[in-house]
Parts: C-alpha cells; structure tokens; sequence
DNA sequence: TATTGACCTTCCATTGACTGGAAGCCTTAC
DNA sequence: GTAAGGCTTCCAGTCAATGGAAGGTCAATA
C-alpha cells in the first residue's frame, strides 16, 4: 500500500509516516518504482504510534510500548506501571495549568478591561520595580 | 551589572538571558571588557518576560505585553483579552489532559499488572487488528 | 500520443524555547 | 603566577514534527 492510503488510514500525515521511518519506528519495504510499500504489519505498527502518542506518550515511551507490545511473554505489570506513570505526569500538568489559571483569572477580575491604561494585571507582571 | 547577578535575580538561566538578546527582547549595553552591562530597566524587562512566561506567556505575546507595558495610553482592555485568551486556552489544554487521563486510567483498572502477559492496556493501543 | 494533475521521492530548513558544550578571554584571590 | 570561576562567541542538539523545493512516476483524459 502506497503512504497515501496509509495516511488515510492511520490518519497519520504522509511527512510524520515518512519521519517514523527516519527514526525507525517503521521499516516498510520498496516497490519497484522506489514507492514506501507499506504491509498490514506497517500499518498496523502505525496505528499503534499513533494510539499510543494520541494518549501521550513520547515517542520514546512508544518504542518500548510497541516492544512491550511485540514482547509475549512480557509482565501486564510493565505496561501498566507506565500507564500509571503517565497519569501521575498528566496530573502534575493540570495541577500546574489549574493554578496558572486561577492566578490568571484573579488578574483578570481585578481588570477594568475598558479604554482606560490602568491595567492591574500589567502592573502584576511588572512587580515591584514597576510601582 | 553582569549577566551573573542577572541571573540569580530574575532567576532566569544566564543562557536563557543570552537567548533572549539574540531575539531581541532585550538589549543590554557592553562595559570596556566586552562583558554584558545590565541597567536596572534591563533587569526590570527580564523580570517582566519571567513572570509573563511564567504565567504560560508564549515568547510573542510576552513581546505584545511588554509593548503594552510600555504604551502608556494602552487600554487596558487589551491586555484584559490576552489573559482572557490564555485563560480558555489554559481550559483547553486541561480539558484535553483530563479526558486523556480518564483513558488511560480505565485501562490501567482493567490491566491486572501482574506477571502475565495478558494486558487490555496493550491490547486497545493495537485495536482491532490486534484482535 | 501528449499532457495534465495527483502522487511519490529526497533533501534541507524551520518551528519554540531553550540547553549543552567547546574554545578562548577576563577577573579575582591567594 | 596560577588557579578558579565568570564571561564571550559559535555551533549543535532537543522534541516531534512540518514546509517547501526539485524532480521522478502513474493514471486518466483530450
């Protein structure tokens, strides 16, 4: 199958398919012509990228997922500890974004938001040396 | 004063301070030896972009902020939008990392993460034609 | 048969926001 | 005088793609 289909298929684009390739996340074989000849195999191997990166994990963290994945006899334990993981990362995120926003938004109240320049949330992130 | 003490008070990376001459955010003057001489606004403009990026700023909008900053006829309505912006962006980004999570952890509830191999967590990324 | 137009190829550059490292001056303390 | 630490520039690398140029291939139509 040519990368075109395949991208339509993995609703992966062309370029990121031919970049998995460059860094050797697939090897899909030639056709004559010099065209990517993807097997059932590549495709599926791309659709599993694509998975895995969608729920966030790095491309790295993909590469052992698809040898977890290629592993049978590998422990369910391995996986799960780095899904766990990837849940402790994504909460570390929210808390963070959460308290950006909470900071964010007492600014933002605190701001006429009319024509006039006196602007609170200006003068917040000027800090001391502003006043 | 030198890039050094700079550094330890905006607690920006002396690197990080370079990096932001080369984009122009900021542009110390040279004492006789070649070395970086801050003024005191320059201090206080790094401090600003700290805090901007802090706030989850990209580096073009800390540059819009500090234009703002420095209009002292802006209104401010105008910055009252850009936070407002990043407000519903920060909402975006937290909305995307919780639905994220709630995958990733119905899938590790149903991964045993014991010493077989059988793992549903492996399984869903291979989807169907891992079936 | 010629020629479009859609596809495919490679290679190189760019993004954002830094960060790391090498090679080489400058300054300060002992 | 010499050693440590700070400063300089420049180049390369990070992550995960993405954009674009120059050119080869294929399928359908005029």
């Amino acid at each position: 199958m040519n990368i075109g289909d395949v991208a339509d298929k993995t609703s992966l684009p062309a370029k990121t398919i031919r970049y998995y390739e460059d860094i050797k996340l697939v090897k899909p074989s030639r056709a004559a012509n010099g065209y990517r000849d993807y097997a059932d195999a590549d495709i599926h191997r791309l659709a599993f990228i694509q998975r895995s990166r969608s729920l966030g994990f790095t491309i790295e963290e993909c590469r052992l997922l698809l040898s977890l994945y290629e592993d049978k006899d590998r422990a369910s334990a391995d996986v799960k500890t780095l899904a766990l993981e990837k849940i402790e990362e994504i909460d570390r995120k929210v808390k963070e974004l959460q308290s950006l926003k909470s900071t964010l938004k007492s600014l933002a109240d605190h701001c006429h938001g009319d024509d006039r320049p006196e602007c609170p949330i200006i003068d917040d992130i000027a800090g001391e040396l502003g006043r």
